[in-house]
DNA sequence: TGACAATAATTGCCTAAGCAAATACTATCG
DNA sequence: CGATAGTATTTGCTTAGGCAATTATTGTCA
């Protein structure tokens, strides 16, 4: 068991959970070494690559996966959407902005309920977006590059076991029921 | 050998590297498997809780990775640190104003070569530098509950080849000799 | 029905990052 | 020396995201 010698007055942290790992520590702590900045890194190339492969269809990394899923038919309201893509509901309309004025989408002010606005792809919307899950594989696949199968499925099993731990962000623990309990 | 018939003229792509892996493909696409996803929503939880627990020393999510830096005195001008942070040098100059503001650290306009500014914490800044070291074990080590040490590695080694196969980013290497020759 | 709470979308204000231009300074070559 | 190329920093413009109002509409309850 380590003493509890090392903790000179230091900020107000969190008292660990008693399930916490214990690889790091603050004396000596070495970015280098950090899970979380490796993630970044590793994002920031797939961002780069996405985006650069995407930019002849007009999106930018931010756009396609609300394009995606308005593709896919999982949600057509602003907020929706917003939960979907884990973005605030603000950010969402702007975003809209710009995919609508791309000509990408279109909103359709609801006749049931006269607060939400659907959103639909346009003829160019669906075309941009059947190129998504093109370059989403080839970028993916390219980064896991001598990966065998148990690798990448040890890497998804341990990224969700990572997720899992995350204190719970949204209170909403996701519908059970494909399409949401929103016109019962 | 699969046969190449499923691909609908659709959008230019990179012809795949011979050995990019085949995990994904573009048909049948879901992004809930997508390791891509995966992390960032892993990443965003993080960066989350150390916001959260930083806050009380006055930091955001993107301003510890350039005090912990000048901290550990890695980089003491603008484009050292903006290399260090992987960022563009503008944003680097803005994220400092806002340091200088809170008074965490200040500008001084180096004698040699007056293009360059040296950046030093003030005294506060150190202060709150030595708390960030604190937080990023705890919140990481929280995150990785449950992990075995191997699993810990592996996490890291599998991280540490995707990066590799990331396209080269930047063009400079990262200086073989601590501290760099920018004074010699 | 009428007050009130809840929800959907939008907007304003802030931090933030990338890109390109502008500025200031240094180094190098003829 | 003087022109020119290169470097460091800053600034303007854009996309982007979070938080807090604000507005419009709907649902609920007395």
């Amino acid at each position: 068991m380590p003493k509890t010698v090392n903790s000179p007055r230091l900020p107000p942290t969190d008292p660990a959970p008693p399930s916490a790992a214990a690889f790091y520590r603050a004396e000596g702590y070495r970015p280098e070494d950090s899970v979380g900045l490796l993630m970044r890194r590793v994002l920031s190339g797939l961002a780069h690559e996405i985006e650069r492969q995407l930019e002849a269809s007009d999106l930018t990394n931010a756009q396609w996966l609300p394009l995606l899923r308005l593709h896919m038919c999982q949600g057509s309201t602003v907020a929706e959407l917003a939960r979907g893509c884990e973005l605030d509901a603000g950010a969402m309309t702007r975003l809209l902005d710009r995919l609508e004025a791309k000509g990408l989408c279109r909103r359709v002010r609801s006749l049931e309920d006269r607060r939400v606005v659907n959103i639909e792809l346009t003829g160019e919307g669906r075309a941009a977006a059947v190129g998504i899950p093109v370059v989403l594989s080839g970028v993916q696949n390219a980064c896991l590059a001598g990966f065998s199968s148990e690798e990448f499925e040890t890497l998804k099993s341990l990224l969700r076991r990572m997720l899992a731990n995350a204190p719970v962000k949204s209170p909403t623990p996701i519908s059970l029921i494909p399409g949401g309990p929103h016109e019962a």
